[in-house]
DNA sequence: GTGAATGCAAAACCTTTGCAACTGG
DNA sequence: CCAGTTGCAAAGGTTTTGCATTCAC
């Protein structure tokens, strides 16, 4: 439901590698299509199942490197929604995450960053990591139709 | 530097841990001392290591247990300022977190909850994890005091 | 007395690392 | 060519689990 970001983003991957001083490979250019095509915030192993589809002989070990050289050239993000494992996200707009506690869905919030203004004096804010826990539409509309058990 | 909230919340650990259908131990004692006294954020290991101190039969995996049972009781929070080993923090007020990139460490920030109040219709929050990174007032100062090399 | 908690060790889980072979620029 | 990358396997750090013993209530 973002075409836009697609398109804009897909052809940065070559140069965007490459001035970082990383190099293009096959297995980046699968690596970031899974992320640009299924935006729901998979962790490495997602990722890896998925990329293996079009690339059978893919390492988990080449995901979590391609992911790294992502994150460090500014292709994507890590986003840290709960314990356990890394999630990874495309989207490079300043914004927030909601995390449904019952459909374990991470969904992406346009929330501004005007939450770091109010800092005590003599701190300086670099990132703003911001997660809202709760339950998404779908839970909240399911949970209102079924009271207590099926008609 | 936060005297009350230490004498309000050690007498509770006995009775919001009956509440919650947890014992009563030692062990769960020391481990919540060591929460209130050295209030760093420290990590599982962290209170582990202080633990046996004074405890020095105490394993990890029951400190483990037991800042669980205090979680499930209401009376510490798990944060998640990085990736790697949970912090354990014994504030229950609503605050968000400062991790200095620099030192580290963990501050709490009084910042309200107004973040939630602009959610897209139909999600509904239940709580609020922010984390703002950045570098905290000494490391700042001490940024600025050495411009390149020490006279 | 009984179910919960402890301590120990082993396992599970996620991630990083070492290394030989390979390859993109 | 050659530094960066790959794939594999092994190791690393964090957390959980199994189980016999002990303990709080």
């Amino acid at each position: 439901m973002n075409q836009t970001t697609d398109q804009t983003a897909e052809p940065l991957l070559n140069e965007r590698l490459a001035t970082s001083g990383f190099r293009f490979t096959p297995q980046r250019q699968s690596v970031y299509a899974v992320l640009l095509s299924e935006r729901d915030h998979p962790t490495a192993e997602d990722v890896f199942i998925r990329a293996k589809r079009e690339m059978p002989e893919i390492s988990l070990a080449t995901v979590y490197n391609c992911l790294e050289a992502f994150v460090k050239c500014g292709l994507a993000r890590q986003v840290t929604v709960e314990r356990g494992a890394a999630r990874f996200c495309p989207n490079m707009r300043e914004h927030s995450h909601f995390y449904c506690d019952v459909c374990v869905r991470v969904f992406d919030l346009p929330l501004s960053g005007e939450v770091a203004r109010d800092l005590p004096p003599g701190f300086r804010a670099v990132r703003v990591d911001l997660t809202i826990h709760g339950s998404c539409p779908d839970c909240e509309s399911a949970a209102g139709l079924t009271p207590a058990g099926e008609p």
